[in-house]
DNA sequence: TCACAAAATGGACAATCGTCCATTTAAATC
DNA sequence: GATTTAAATGGACGATTGTCCATTTTGTGA
């Protein structure tokens, strides 16, 4: 057995990511300090030098790690949707608003992150909650979905509606920062789609995608 | 002069409660110390446990202070405006993306508090834009759009359409949060009016309200 | 003008911060 | 099993944190 070490190695530095996100998501980010880390990782102090230079590496890495397992979130439920472009959105729509992902402990280290975000370009760098490629998947579905409305100017509706339609997700998120135990999931499914079928009538209704024809 | 007193007073304690603003959007909460503060005050230090009785109060202050500033700024915009529900909601979505009121220094303030409203009760309370009295003033204009549209379900509509409207608000914040230089205004604007003109479409296009008839 | 009191000062203080390294532990190799 | 070496330990360190109070300053009322 030669990857002993490497294993043992890799778990301590998953350990220490780990307590950071627990420590920020309970105590916040200026209550997260080398101590409380260490103290939840179950290891010695040194460790956070000997992995990764310093605290703020530390707490950057795991910005990243919360950021690639929302993304990995998004995309795994992207696999298992059908093909049209109203399946495509009605699935980001649900997935980014459904228990697994949008959760307290999500949101605390989302906007305890967002909050740094302005000082700390590598936790900005993480911080957009739809990036490019996200942003890629919900416009070509609204692209394919406004040509086929037969609508004047396609691809500027098209783009209208994908920054509107994130933009309308963000704000759910913040409305369950703010009121985690009144926020209704159903409700805000219903409001996003309220707006999309307004929007798309011959795509969308009040509980999601219509069928192709 | 038997008031110059209170009003040095006054003025020391507004002194660091716009210091800690003024720290938080340039440092961030992580990095606004008492040394920091009273610095930017040119205060000394005491000053701090004086008037507030430690830090965290004074933060709260400055918390209640920006949030303040925030409504002000948006009530006084709606005593402008015209008389129906659509000239009211164009004046909150247009105002709420003023340059007066959405601006690097807001977002940042914003932000960093929000980052912290999960773990401070008195941070919490300010932290939210959208507050009950603002939340029903939309409601209201959006009742009486929905009622002269004459649809169905014209109170849950509204209550949808206030929702949403608020929610791509707070998007549209973000947005200038992680990309403030090339956050266009005027496409933000366009967009809220996009969904509440396919909506309402007697009551707004792309430009905003509609005159009544 | 003087005595009083309120307000401001700035340093002392213990507690905590993050960094770093001499030492110990244990996995890998011979 | 002995040797090598990478990893982990945990305490020392100076810097910085927020609090607090003895002292000084300054406006107020007699």
């Amino acid at each position: 057995m030669t990857g002993r070490r490497q294993e043992i190695r890799a778990r301590n530095r998953l350990s220490l990511i780990e307590a950071v996100l627990d420590s920020v998501a309970e105590k916040g980010i200026s209550e997260t300090s080398v101590s409380e880390i260490i103290h939840r990782a179950e290891l010695s102090r040194g460790m956070i030098h000997l992995h990764f230079g310093g605290k703020d590496n530390l707490v950057d890495e795991a910005a990243r790690y919360s950021s690639k397992q929302y993304y990995n979130g998004i995309y795994a439920l992207l696999e298992t949707t059908g093909q049209t472009g109203q399946e495509h959105i009605e699935m980001i729509v649900r997935g980014d608003l459904s228990e697994a992902i949008l959760n307290k402990k999500n949101v605390s280290i989302w906007y305890a992150f967002r909050g740094e975000a302005r000082n700390r370009a590598a936790i900005a760098a993480f911080s957009d909650t739809r990036d490019a490629k996200l942003r890629n998947l919900v416009f070509n579905a609204f692209a394919r979905i406004a040509k086929e409305a037969e609508i004047e100017q396609p691809n500027l509706v098209a783009r209208d509606a994908t920054h509107g339609t994130l933009a309308m997700l963000e704000g759910m998120w913040t409305d369950f920062l703010l009121h985690p135990d009144s926020f209704d999931r159903n409700e805000a499914i219903r409001i996003v789609f309220r707006f999309l079928s307004s929007l798309f009538p011959k795509h969308f209704d009040l509980g999601g995608a219509l069928s192709s024809k």
